[in-house]
RNA sequence: GCCGAAGUGGUGGAAUUGGCAUACACGCGAGACUUAAAAUCUCGUGGAGUUUUCUCCUUGUGGGUUCGAGUCCCACCUUCGGCACCA
């Protein structure tokens, strides 16, 4: 073939026609694999580092999802962008080894999870090596593996030594059929986040991390990070923070419940507290109504006139699950405490008391002031019940006359809210003694005052978060080093003790209780105070444990004196991009957050955010537009795309698909598109180029533009993470190249200096082609050795533009300009046009507007 | 119900600050090459009309601001995600 060109380096004797991905990514994975120093983090360079981090996964048998893919090819694009860029990069890699999944998948299998796990590692490491991604695999980390969890267990007792961790008894989430103890954020909607099973409460002492004396911190860091706002949004409703005012009630009760006598429980110090964010709605209060599980019923109880009633009630309530109990379809239930009242402090009258269990014991004061008026939970049980409907808010009046039909419509929507009798909003207070007519934030304020003055309330901030619900009766899991003793109580495990090994243990099935407990030397232990006998705990950790601090430990993985060296700490953290699923919203993201604040407070590190900027990667669903899985037998498996396209292509694909953090639905017959762009990008260097056909003129300058642009526009995309727009600038960029050298000739200079600079800009994306093309240019160095390359702005700018013509913001016709072309002569040009003339001959042009280098506008 | 994100061709999607809507890719149609198919290459491809280097319409719906709106404002509809009796 004539167009054939030959001569250049290595090219010149290993013609290599066709692009064959099998061959070549198998020759540069194991190039790479043979030189780890090309992606080795640097601990002693004095470069700048810059710390890209993967949401690491847990190796669940299935193997690599499409949606891995996703995540890992756009932090390896980044990360590989980054060293060429000059940066020292730590991207490491690890397992999220330990917790049910894999031990989910033990069970169903029939191998011990240490086992299975550590086959699922291999097939994932085969899987994410056949993808070409530039992890530092000397820094890998299983968090299933001795010198890792150690260091979990010393992550506990340090929490311990400061307060952090304790052990409490009390109402818990207990799947019945993951057989353990759930923490709060792993329930949704009532339901186990790992199997869909229903969760129901149950009382039980176990181990809690007190994530919420850092509430107002996790609160307070959000609005340092570069988040995208909705998992910022939702991790703040999580914490749920709302400003009020706890009011104590003073109690009245009889004496006997059949006696006239009552006693003011005040003296013994006794009150109802309530919670209210709407203080200002106290003298509307018609009673008060207290949780199920408030122990203030225990102490009334022998005054309740009805307490056999009270009682059934409370039993009832006891054996509802919380699905069962947050049910909004359902109507609220209750039973009132015959003989007990509680006194409105302002208005000294005195209300009934109700038991109901809407109202939660674990928010708040476990109790509330009911207005019907102006709360619709309350509305609807006075309904019920018959209470009386007090109202003592209007809405606020229009002091502004409207301006036009939208104020009055919305003006009319507010007197209809009125209407329908339950006003929820803020507005003007009416039947509130001396508060009447103040707004309803000045009422706040100033009852606060009275309140406070008065000593029966004051100003309280509370959280919907609760404590953090460590503890697992599960197998598979970093053992929670603590020992009880008869004497001496709990203990921590001294530190020069652990770790404290997971025992191996025949039947690792879940019971109910720990299938640790099932070994007897496991359980036998020394009190670590009196040295006396005591038992092990024999529960293991939650493994969002383990995945709290993991990114400290990349950054000195074999340490085994600390979890991470300060001064490894000190260069690495905090991670600087930290790509992964959304579904880690209130879960990893919010306890990683926590574990950062602590070790700040406690002086071992000197920022409060793990992660600077963090992006999620959309969900990849099936064809069909359903998520993949496996009973619907829709699921893209990776491992098949790459035998036959190459894992350049399946990476392009992915990134092509759409922005990064958008979900995205599958479809495979896209994916030759991607193929047939590697295919042009491979014939740059032997088919079409250098020898154009026509020979007619010389056109290296207009390539020289063509690859500036591009490295303008490459970087900048890779820079805001728009992988998509990026790929599609190289497919428009070979595009025009490939017709540009097919008609003319190309000096050897040019032609070296676009194709090398094109397959730099290549390599990120798809790193064996851009890698094996290099070496084809005779360059023994690898590709990712090269300097990221940098355009010239004079390259860049173009001697003429193209200008729009409009008549009436109508486009009729377009001209082409001299830069710098004065607007009078423009609109001289424009004015000229055929097609314009027929528009504005004869008419007056009323204005023009001119916008440079863009379009002319006339309008008449 | 509340909060958040988003609605653009047959499909995935593109569009600095308001300035040529539909880039790029898939698919589809026509043609070239071929005994044939695949691959590859070329051309076409939002809709309607038509006097065909022409006109009108078109970014979920309805209004508005502007010389000019996918982009800004108001109202509504739909989809997805999060929270949900949190007082």
């Amino acid at each position: 073939m004539t167009l054939l060109r030959q001569g250049y380096g290595r090219a010149s004797k290993n013609i290599v026609k066709n692009y064959n991905p099998k061959i070549i990514e198998r020759k540069w994975q194991q190039y790479w694999a043979e030189s780890p120093e090309l992606f080795a983090a640097d601990n002693k360079s004095g470069k700048e580092k810059f710390y890209c981090l993967d949401m690491f996964p847990y190796p669940s048998g299935d193997g690599l999802h499409v949606g891995h893919v996703e995540g890992y090819t756009a932090s390896d694009i980044y990360s590989r962008y980054m060293r060429m860029k000059g940066y020292n990069v730590l991207h490491p890699m690890g397992w999220d080894a330990f917790g049910l999944p894999a031990e989910n998948y033990a069970i169903k299998t029939g191998v011990h999870p240490d086992k299975s796990t550590q086959q699922n590692i291999k097939n994932f490491t085969r899987q994410i090596k056949s993808l070409g991604l530039s992890y530092d695999w000397s820094r890998e980390i299983d968090t299933s593996s001795l010198d890792y969890y150690k260091w979990t267990q010393w992550f506990f007792l340090f929490l311990y030594k400061n307060g952090l961790a304790y052990r409490k008894k009390a109402k818990v989430n207990w799947c019945e059929s993951c057989k353990t103890v759930l923490a709060n954020e792993q329930v949704e909607n009532g339901i186990c986040e790992r199997c869909k099973n229903e969760v129901i409460q149950k009382d039980m002492e176990q181990w809690f991390f007190r994530i919420t004396d850092f509430a107002e911190d996790l609160i307070k860091g959000l609005d340092k990070v570069d988040w995208p706002e909705s998992t910022k949004v939702a991790q703040k409703n999580w914490i749920g923070k709302s400003v009020g005012t706890v009011i104590k009630f003073p109690i009245l009760m009889k004496a006997q419940p059949s006696s006239k006598r009552t006693l003011d429980l005040r003296q013994r110090g006794e009150y109802i507290k309530v919670f209210t964010t709407r203080l200002d709605t106290i003298f509307g209060c018609t009673y008060c109504v207290i949780a199920p599980e408030n122990e203030l019923i225990e102490k009334l109880k022998d005054s309740v006139g009805n307490y056999k009633e009270v009682e059934k009630y409370l039993i009832k309530a006891k054996k509802k699950t919380e699905l069962q109990r947050t049910d909004l379809a359902k109507e609220k239930t209750g039973v009132e405490m015959k003989g007990i009242q509680a006194i409105n402090p302002f208005t000294d009258e005195s209300v009934p008391v109700y038991v109901a269990d809407y109202v939660l014991s674990t928010y708040g004061t476990g109790a509330v002031m009911a207005v019907p008026a102006h709360d619709e939970r309350d509305w609807e049980f006075a309904k019920k019940y018959d209470l009386p409907v007090k109202k003592v808010i209007v809405p606020p009046a229009l002091v502004c006359i409207p301006r036009n039909l939208e104020d009055i419509a919305a003006g009319a929507r507010a007197e209809i809210r009125v209407e329908s009798e339950c006003y929820t909003e803020d507005g003007d207070l009416i039947n509130s003694g001396k508060y009447s007519e103040m707004t309803s934030e000045k009422a706040r304020r100033e009852m606060a005052k009275w309140l406070e003055k008065k000593k029966l309330g004051k100003k309280t901030v509370t959280f919907k978060l609760r404590d953090w619900l460590i503890s697992r009766q599960r197998y598979w899991g970093a053992p929670i080093p603590m020992i009880y003793c008869e004497k001496c109580g709990w203990q921590p495990v001294p530190e020069k003790d652990l770790p404290i090994l997971l025992p191996k243990v025949k039947d690792y099935r879940p019971k109910g209780t720990s299938p640790l407990g099932t070994n007897p030397d496991f359980v036998r232990a020394e009190c670590p105070k009196c040295k006396g006998e005591a038992r092990r705990e024999t529960d293991t950790m939650d493994t969002f444990v383990c995945s709290s601090w993991y990114f400290f430990r990349f950054a000195d993985p074999k340490n085994t004196k600390e979890f991470a060296a300060e001064d490894k700490i000190k260069k690495w953290l905090p991670v600087d991009l930290y790509i992964g699923g959304a579904e880690h919203t209130v879960l990893h993201l919010l306890y990683a957050r926590f574990f950062t604040k602590v070790l700040r407070k406690h002086g071992q590190i000197d920022f409060d955010e793990p992660f600077s900027k963090l992006r999620h990667q959309g969900i990849v669903v099936a064809e069909d537009g359903r998520k993949m899985s496996k009973s619907l037998e829709n699921v893209i498996n990776p491992d098949e795309i790459v035998r036959e396209y190459g894992a350049d292509v399946l990476r392009l694909y992915e990134m092509f698909m759409g922005p990064l953090e958008d979900s995205k639905s599958w479809n495979t017959k896209s994916i030759v598109g991607l193929k047939r762009f590697l295919d042009k990008a491979w014939s740059l260097q032997s088919r079409y180029f250098g020898g154009g056909i026509l020979k007619a003129e010389n056109n290296d300058k207009q390539l020289e533009v063509i690859i500036n642009k591009l490295i303008k526009k490459v970087t900048e995309d890779i820079e805001d993470l728009k992988f998509n727009t990026a790929i599609s600038e190289l497919m428009i960029a070979v595009n025009e190249a490939r017709d540009l050298v097919l008609k003319y000739t190309i000096s050897e200079k040019t032609r070296i200096y676009f194709i090398e600079n094109y397959f730099k800009l290549l390599s990120p994306f798809a790193p064996h082609i851009a890698e094996e093309l290099w070496s084809q240019l005779g360059h023994k160095r690898s590709i990712f050795l090269e300097k990221w390359p940098e355009y010239d702005p004079k390259l860049i700018v173009e001697s003429e533009k193209i200008i729009i013509i409009q008549i009436n913001g109508k486009v009729r016709d377009q001209i082409k300009i001299r830069v710098g072309t004065s607007d009078v002569e423009v609109k001289k040009i424009a004015e000229a046009q055929d097609k314009i003339r027929k528009y504005i001959e004869g008419k007056k042009i009323k204005k023009t507007i001119y916008v440079k280098d863009k379009l002319i506008n006339f309008v008449i």
